[in-house]
DNA sequence: AAATGCATCAACCGCGGCATG
DNA sequence: ACATGCCGCGGTTGATGCATT
């Protein structure tokens, strides 16, 4: 059975609202409290609808409601909110008091999203995209790899142009691997050190702490995660004569002939939501050795104003300390830049990713 | 200065859940 | 058990302002 629209009733108002209509709403609820929104409008003297009045009392004139920009906090707790319990904005909102939940979904919408994005973070599963993030890395690189593997590399994108699921096989994985072990080569020449505004960075390994390197080997278990691979089998001794070196998956662990590191699964971190699964062990497992200890959580998830500086131990005798200093990175901007410079991630324009905006 | 594109966000729409008769 | 009505939620739209060309 049909229900009649709220709204369609002649003579009821629709749009913007004005600050006389505001006052009676507020006049009425103050006195009476808003009881049932069926009626309230007509009680009030408002030719609204009682959603349209509920809607504006909750979301604009409630007196509670906080004003202005996200705090960075804010802006956490919501990623680390939503990575648990996905757009159910009011859930979500009644943990950020003050923040309705239309304020926080616009503000999903307009920017955290499009962030995560950038970064090759699908923001419905808060995990990594591999058709965002890695075909984006070695399109950006032609010169990396023959046309075979161009063709190789489309069919992760499901090159057939409809809604196809990646193709990922440890045997693609293995010449991605190959792949992006020439792109570390290249890469290591153009970046031993990173910095990044007035943030401080002490990193030791030279090649190993590139950022391109660190997305690489990200990628790669990114790939496994995505494909389910389970087992990624080590590279054959063939491959030795690349001399970057390789990452695989054996029961568990990341291991390395790049560094080689075995890297044991970290302990877990003090994060406590979804991430864990995703992103935490990409951060700890590969940071140490492959990124000189950058923790992608703590650039994604916590704000840099709420990431103390992050120590983490290699499994070399590496040590290596970061310090994102929340001072430079308090606009908008600033964190897009802090975020892209970061991970150099660019989508080249041939991976168009308008669709996922 | 005008035109165009883009980003933002308030407000609307439609649906599902729940309460009530 | 079923019909009806209300409320709240999530998705979407459209107006507005700003930036760029």
């Amino acid at each position: 059975m049909g229900r009649a629209p709220c709204c369609e009733k002649n003579g009821l108002k629709k749009g913007p609202w004005t600050a006389e209509e505001d006052q009676k709403l507020i006049d009425y609820i103050r006195k009476h409290g808003h009881g049932s929104w069926r009626t309230l409008p007509k009680n009030a003297g408002l030719a609204r609808c009682g959603k349209s009045c509920r809607l504006r009392w909750t979301n604009y004139l409630r007196p509670d409601i906080k004003r202005g920009r996200f705090s960075f906090e804010e802006e956490e707790t919501i990623i680390q909110l939503h990575s648990i319990l996905g757009n159910k904005w009011s859930a979500i909102a009644a943990r950020l008091p003050g923040r309705t939940d239309n304020e926080i979904k616009n503000y999903w919408n307009t920017h955290i999203r499009k962030r995560l994005l950038r970064m090759g973070i699908d923001p419905v599963t808060h995990s990594p995209r591999l058709d965002l993030l890695d075909l984006s890395v070695l399109l950006a690189n032609p010169s990396l790899y023959s046309t075979a593997q161009l063709d190789v590399s489309r069919q992760f994108l499901g090159g057939g142009g409809g809604v196809e699921p990646p193709l990922v096989s440890s045997e693609l994985l293995r010449i991605a691997s190959n792949l992006l072990t020439s792109s570390n080569q290249n890469q290591c020449q153009q970046s031993d050190s990173i910095q990044l505004n007035n943030n401080s960075y002490q990193g030791s390994n030279s090649c190993a702490t590139s950022t391109a390197q660190f997305l690489n080997d990200a990628q790669l278990l990114m790939m496994q995660q995505q494909a389910n691979v389970g087992q990624f089998q080590p590279p054959a001794a063939h491959d030795d004569h690349q001399a970057g070196g390789m990452w695989w998956y054996d029961n568990g662990a990341i291991q390395s002939n790049f560094s080689e590191n075995l890297l044991a699964p970290a302990p877990a971190a003090n994060i406590t939501t979804g991430y864990e699964n995703h992103l935490e062990p990409l951060a700890h497992d590969f940071a140490p050795a492959c990124f000189g200890g950058y923790n992608l959580a703590a650039s994604v998830l916590s704000t840099p104003a709420s990431s103390p500086a992050t120590q983490l131990n290699s499994s070399s005798t590496t040590t290596t300390t970061y310090n994102f200093n929340s001072a430079t990175t308090s606009t908008e901007d600033e964190k897009d830049s802090y975020c892209s410079q970061l991970l150099k991630f660019q989508v080249p324009d041939l991976l168009d990713v308008s669709d996922f905006m």
